[in-house]
DNA sequence: ACCCAGGACTGAT
DNA sequence: ATCAGTCATGGG
């Protein structure tokens, strides 16, 4: 077996835990656009973070194993929100047969409940950058602003940590234009302008407004905050790629078809789990080539040349 | 060189 | 209220 460099401080007390998982894809799960941080060892395990704790991840059978200092069973299950009644929540899906489709490619695929700070630093820093890209972000976040807490592992800086930065040191993290944005919600955090712990409090559309009063974050970000954070399981957000799926197989690929439209339709047709319905489109028709027709071929748009 | 990326913000209608 | 332009940066 291969030999990865020791995880953390030796002296730390590994705790190990192992929890029934029966049907979980880590692969899905960790690689499907709604977490950041994790990455895959030599020996085909997973590296990350639960609740600001590095750890390890690996299924064995069907248990979920996980070690790393200061793990409870409850937060590794949260986590991965193992408590979720799976089937109860896959019978309330519409007969649908795209998204049964979609949910066959990959039905082991889980939402994730993440710690909501980080999960707002990554959404302000996901417009206009691919997933890799924001994996370097956060990384180089964790780099320049975290704490070492061992050999190349640096926790994820919290808000107060951010709000001390510059601008120019956030911009060295690749982050454009997204800097401002972040230094600005840092001390919209730090100074409780907005309570990220209120907002689990909330109902859903109280929560959207709230976050939405964070520089950076839209409608978009904020939904992606309430499912892969907060749980909203009822949230549906859709960004470059769904709007994309949903037009092609829903709206006969019209091009015409307003955002808002889209919106009600999802809302509507996908029932009250349909966060998960909209990870498993997400996931699917980013992972598997042949899932989307080839786009209809637009006769080109006549461009204006510069003179 | 060109287009795209898990968008948000701004200012002009 | 709607809508184009703009915002940095890296990958393909």
């Amino acid at each position: 077996m291969a030999f990865d460099p020791p995880l953390f401080d030796p002296d730390a007390s590994q705790i190990s835990l192992s929890l029934m998982a029966r049907g979980l894809d880590l692969e899905a799960t960790l690689t499907s656009g709604q977490t950041f941080s994790w990455k895959r060892t030599a020996d085909g395990r997973w590296r990350g973070w639960i609740d600001r704790r590095p750890c390890l991840v690996w299924l064995q059978g069907d248990a979920l194993r996980a070690v790393g200092p200061g793990l409870t069973h409850d937060a590794v299950s949260a986590y991965f929100s193992l408590d979720l009644p799976v089937r109860e929540i896959f019978a309330t899906f519409p007969s649908d047969p795209w998204l049964e489709r979609a949910r066959a490619f990959a039905p082991g695929l889980r939402i994730l409940r993440q710690e909501p700070w980080e999960t707002l630093c990554n959404f302000i820093c996901s417009s206009l950058k691919q997933i890799v890209q924001i994996e370097q972000i956060n990384h180089e976040l964790r780099s320049a602003f975290g704490d070492k807490i061992g050999e190349g592992l640096h926790s994820f800086p919290d808000a107060a940590r951010l709000a001390l930065a510059t601008e120019a040191k956030l911009r060295a993290c690749k982050l454009g234009f997204r800097a401002r944005h972040l230094f600005v919600a840092a001390r919209q955090i730090a100074s409780s302008e907005v309570s990220l712990e209120r907002i689990a409090t909330l109902p859903t559309a109280e929560a959207r407004e709230q976050l939405i009063r964070i520089r950076g974050v839209g409608e978009k970000v904020a939904n992606c905050i309430l499912l892969f954070a907060y749980g909203r399981a009822e949230v549906f957000p859709i960004d470059v790629w769904v709007d994309r799926v949903l037009r092609q197989l829903y709206f006969n690929n019209s091009q015409r078809v307003k955002h808002e439209r889209l919106r009600a339709f999802a809302d509507s047709h996908f029932g009250p789990y349909r966060g998960y319905a909209q990870q498993f489109l997400f996931h699917w028709i980013r992972k598997d080539p042949t899932a989307l027709p080839p786009e209809k071929v637009v006769p080109p748009r006549v461009r204006k040349k510069a003179e």
